[in-house]
RNA sequence: GGGCCGGUAGCUCAGUCCGGCAGAGCGUCUGACUCUUAAUCAGACGGUCGAGGGUUCAAAUCCCUUCCGGCCCGCCA
């Protein structure tokens, strides 16, 4: 529920029930300093995930079955990931609750029946690609300010409307973390009429709702009436209601001009009459109407909600819809790089790019930190991120240990970090649990009812036990292995250096190995010190000494008689020593010759996978 | 001006709700090893827990004040 430019997430979790008064016999504070019930301390009272604490504030309120989780964004542009979060800081609690036992359904609203208020400056087609507006038809979005997102034309023309475009792009990041969720439209919970009893129900009492967002808005008037309908002139949604009818469902209203920000939509001036199926209510009253018709349980919202909309939300639910407003969970907002996260620029917006640097259970660790703090997605760092998982999966499956509390937050933690989908179709296809489903083909063609305890429950234990054998390569050696052209150069040196064994399963390596994809891409992007290249065209300007040249001239003899990776790292070191030479000394002068720096990859194996003719030549410093 | 959240090692953060020796990872430094971009192993250094006051035998933790940062308190969502 963002849309400006910093749309960010962040959290807060008060709810403090403000419960003053528990008069009769409150058993509460007996200072029984009995020892009967020695407190066990260490109790499961201090829970190690947040979302265990949130499950527990939704199960005191008794809910009836299915539990439902809300999120939602308007999708008035690129969804960035800071709108991830009302994807999965409500997955988290949604599979909490699920765990113990609750069928839950989490819902999505994009609203889409938001008018269009600015223009972005970015868009991205349906791959995730960011694309400039002046490289689509910006004249012909320009001339719907002021329309609802479903009734704007998609602006790269693949899907039915401009809001229909971004909110598929949403639905596909929560895919691409193998998070269910349903999708609804705003604009077809209002066409389809599942609007109309709430907003006959607030239109009926309009004097009241008037009232109680007056206390909080101080636009609002004696003429307000808390209902927009669309023009059926110009199209454009108006604020303009001249008359009401309740009973037949209808307004009349007059199309005037409308403020955004700091420019006006002009008006048509067109007078005419709407049924409720043609408008909206306004956000204020929306969101509360949402939790109506759905049955909202529990939202999440970040923290530009929780002094705004939030508070109204409650009155407004309580006071003239008289339901109770879920379960809220306020969230900070995360900044990328140190700056906000914006729809409107930058790279790496979208979860389609976070996923092509990180793999999805790193991803979805990231939403896993307590919500209340707000954190820099640094792109720069981004192996630090992966090596804190890395290190929450090794304490996980108990092969580190850590303090107590870590311990006990990656037992806690771990198992909704991974999902069926990141395990490899050909680990799946030989489970002898999915041996019915997967004959066809290693697809991950097993679906799983989530809220089916006995599916739940045989998915979460093989996902286990299938990460239990994973391999991973650290990251930045990982980005190490990206320069490497050759397969078996990086299975000799990841070999080498400790992180694949001769009995890991192939599936397991093969898909440790999809992390040099994900890295090499960070060094690219973030050009830091893994992303070497190669200086084939010109050889570096290196200065060697007479002793030094006799060294390079033996070692590309031994090259050029066909050694392999590890003789070669061997025999580095040999002409070193044979010639009196620092050996780190000597490790530079041919990184130098390779890659024009002092340092780089291990240059045996690095060596060995480059062609034998080009080594050869540039040891001799012929090329 | 009012409200919400945050401020803990050079960096990223746990720990704060429930007071009990200030923690982890990374980085740095030392040493080891066929020293070489990720290393690994052993060890060390590293903290006015934003500041001040209060409560307490004991405070990063509770209370009050205060500083800094983000957000909200117009509209829109």
């Amino acid at each position: 529920m963002s849309e400006s430019e910093p749309d960010e997430p962040s959290g807060t979790a008060s709810t403090n029930e403000t419960e003053s008064a528990d008069e009769t016999d409150a058993p509460a504070d007996t200072e029984s300093a009995d020892d009967t019930r020695s407190d066990e301390v260490e109790g499961d009272s201090h829970y190690a995930f947040w979302a265990d604490e949130v499950a527990d504030a939704i199960e005191a309120r008794d809910p009836e079955e299915p539990i439902v989780v809300k999120g939602g964004i308007s999708p008035s542009g690129v969804p960035h990931l800071g709108n991830v979060n009302e994807i999965m800081r409500g997955y988290f609690v949604a599979e909490v609750l699920r765990e113990r036992g609750w069928a839950v359904r989490q819902v999505f609203t994009t609203d889409d029946r938001d008018p269009l208020r600015k223009l972005p400056r970015k868009l991205a087609d349906l791959d995730g690609n960011i694309v400039d507006l002046g490289d689509v038809n910006a004249g012909a979005l320009g001339r719907n300010l002021g329309h609802a997102y479903t009734d704007i034309p998609d602006p790269f023309g693949c899907c039915d409307s401009y809001g229909d475009h971004f909110s598929t792009l949403i639905a596909e990041s929560a895919e691409l973390l193998d998070v269910p969720i349903d999708v609804v439209s705003t604009t077809e919970l209002y066409e389809s009429g599942r609007m109309d009893d709430v907003v006959e129900h607030v239109l009926r009492n309009r004097e009241q709702a008037r009232e109680v967002l007056s206390e909080y808005q101080d636009k609002v008037d004696e003429d307000y009436v808390p209902f927009n309908p669309f023009c059926s002139n110009c199209g454009k949604v108006t604020e303009t209601v001249t008359g009401v009818n309740v009973d037949e469902r209808t307004v009349e209203y007059r199309c005037t001009d409308i403020e955004a920000g700091n420019r006006t939509i002009e008006g048509c001036d067109h007078e005419g009459t709407a049924i409720f199926r043609e408008g909206k209510l306004p956000w204020r009253f929306e969101w509360p109407a949402q939790w109506q018709v759905l049955g909202v349980d529990f939202e999440p919202f970040g923290k530009d909600h929780a002094e705004g909309s939030w508070p109204s939300g409650v009155d407004i639910a309580e006071t003239v819809l008289d339901i109770e407003p879920p379960e809220p969970m306020v969230y900070e907002w995360f900044t990328l790089d140190g700056e906000p996260f914006s729809s409107s620029e930058g790279n790496v917006v979208l979860a389609h790019d976070v996923l092509e640097l990180l793999d999805p259970e790193v991803v979805r660790f990231f939403f896993a930190k307590d919500p209340n703090r707000a954190r820099d997605f640094s792109i720069e760092r981004l192996d630090q991120l992966v090596d804190e998982f890395d290190r929450v999966e090794r304490l996980y499956y108990g092969e580190e240990s850590g303090t107590e509390q870590e311990e006990r937050r990656a037992e806690r933690v771990y198992p909704f970090l991974v999902s069926l989908t990141d395990v490899p179709p050909e680990a799946l296809a030989k489970s002898e649990l999915f041996e019915a489903v997967a004959d066809g083909e290693a697809e991950h063609a097993v679906t799983f009812d989530h809220n089916d305890t006995h599916d739940r429950e045989r998915r979460r234990e093989f996902v286990d036990e299938a990460f239990r054998q994973r391999v991973r390569l650290p990251y930045t050696f990982a980005a190490v292995l990206g320069m490497f052209d050759d397969d078996s150069a990086r299975m000799a040196t990841a070999k080498k250096e400790g992180h694949v064994a001769d009995d890991d399963p192939e599936w397991a390596v093969e898909d440790a190995f999809g992390r040099v994809a994900l890295a090499s891409e960070w060094a690219d992007r973030t050009d830091n010190e893994y992303n070497y290249t190669v200086a084939r065209t010109e050889m570096p300007d290196v200065s060697v000494d007479g002793d030094t040249a006799t060294a390079l001239d033996d070692l590309a003899d031994f090259v050029a008689e066909g050694a392999d990776g590890e003789a070669i790292q061997g025999e580095i070191y040999e002409s070193a020593r044979r010639h009196d030479l620092d050996v780190g000394g000597f490790f530079a002068v041919g990184y130098q010759l390779f890659f024009g720096e002092t340092e780089g990859p291990q240059l045996g194996y690095f060596l060995d996978d480059l062609d034998r003719e080009f080594v050869v030549g540039r040891l001799r410093r012929e090329a």
